[in-house]
DNA sequence: TGGGATACATGATGGGTGTCATGTAAAATT
DNA sequence: AATTTTACATGACACCCATCATGTATCCCA
């Protein structure tokens, strides 16, 4: 005889804001901090929970991670959207918008509210319970970049956009990175910068 | 009285050889594995001692791993120097040379063996303490980018060549970076990685 | 060759961490 | 209104880690 389970009405919303809570608190810990300085007890804690309620929600710390890191790529994906639309409503480039905007001191500077790919690409790269949330992820910010490569530059074949998003997004990440790694010499990170949101143009150009 | 320090002789030698091969042990292990995934314990075993040997060597971990990484990076940069000398000694090009052997799978797929600036790069950002070997590593990277550019592209004007060395910089790592965050799709992981290279070139190119 | 210095091994410690029980108060269903 | 369910808090456990003493065997210098 199997228990009959019954469903829960209000709390049931509850539930589901204290998980996307520790979601999101972690997706920004995990950014900020990386993910082994960063404890259960922290991420509970900054959700307003303690370190009891978080087993109830996810079968474990790599767990989370993974899905924090696709939710929080998927997100990115979806302001990219929004920004090159809004760009583009405006008669500007909608791809020069999110380049310049993901390629900036203030990205640079916040990685606690930055892009995951980043920020945890490398520590999700050595971690298998990582990589398919990574993946996945970083899938959606491709999809977005072609969706707005095929509105921002219409001369680019379709078959040639998936390359050309690739090219795009390696040029960007790279330059954070890099720009992240000079900190210690701010006028060569800024031209980190620079260089770099200028590569990222030059590899969406078709020939 | 302060005491008379008598220097030593022939352990000086094998103290040294002790130290470099903590911190090559050290520098493989925190790219294959991530820093805080390494004991102290674990450098010292690779090295053939115990934990007790560390601290006379270094005063904390974390400055072993920004020397870790100061260290490797300069290495990498001496290789390719190496490695573009000699393409364009049988009249190839040297920075092809050396874009093509970092953006590869062979690179990709071992970080224990690769560099550090797309392994630890993210982590070493966070960190106050690894900060300054990154940055000086990440300058050695791009003086051997600089003087490559110097004899491989010599149209291109001398004050351009630190922009272009950032550029090509950036797209290389961060295609390495994105295809091993694409290590569950190998086929877009490789299509990365050529998508890299071509925007690796590009940015070499002066307009 | 003898005496002092020291690099390394052993061991200890204090703190932190992921995960797992247990209890309880509140909510949901009948 | 009574009963069942359950999300969360408290607490505990086992483990790992960075760092710091202590001892000893070895090596350097005179």
């Amino acid at each position: 005889m199997t228990p009959i389970m019954y469903p829960m009405r209000v709390t049931r919303q509850l539930l589901a804001e204290h998980r996307v809570a520790m979601l999101r608190q972690a997706s920004r810990l995990f950014r900020a901090h990386g993910i082994d300085r960063v404890g259960v007890a922290d991420i509970t804690r900054a959700a307003g929970l303690t370190h009891g309620a978080f087993y109830g929600h996810f079968p474990s710390k790599a767990a989370l991670a993974s899905e924090a890191c696709d939710a929080s790529l998927a997100r990115a994906a979806d302001r990219w959207r929004a920004l090159a639309a809004e760009a583009a409503g405006n008669g500007e480039d909608g791809l020069g918008a999110v380049i310049d905007r993901y390629v900036s001191p203030s990205h640079r500077d916040d990685p606690g509210g930055g892009c995951a790919l980043v920020a945890l690409g490398a520590e999700a790269a050595r971690d298998p319970a990582l990589v398919p949330g990574m993946t996945s992820g970083t899938e959606a910010l491709l999809a977005a970049l072609d969706d707005i490569l095929a509105t921002a530059r219409p001369g680019v074949p379709a078959a040639e956009r998936p390359g050309i998003a690739l090219a795009v997004l390696a040029a960007m990440n790279g330059g954070v990175l890099l720009a992240r790694a000079l900190a210690d010499r701010p006028d060569r990170s800024d031209a980190a910068l620079t260089a770099a949101r200028r590569a990222a143009r030059r590899a969406a150009e078709f020939s």
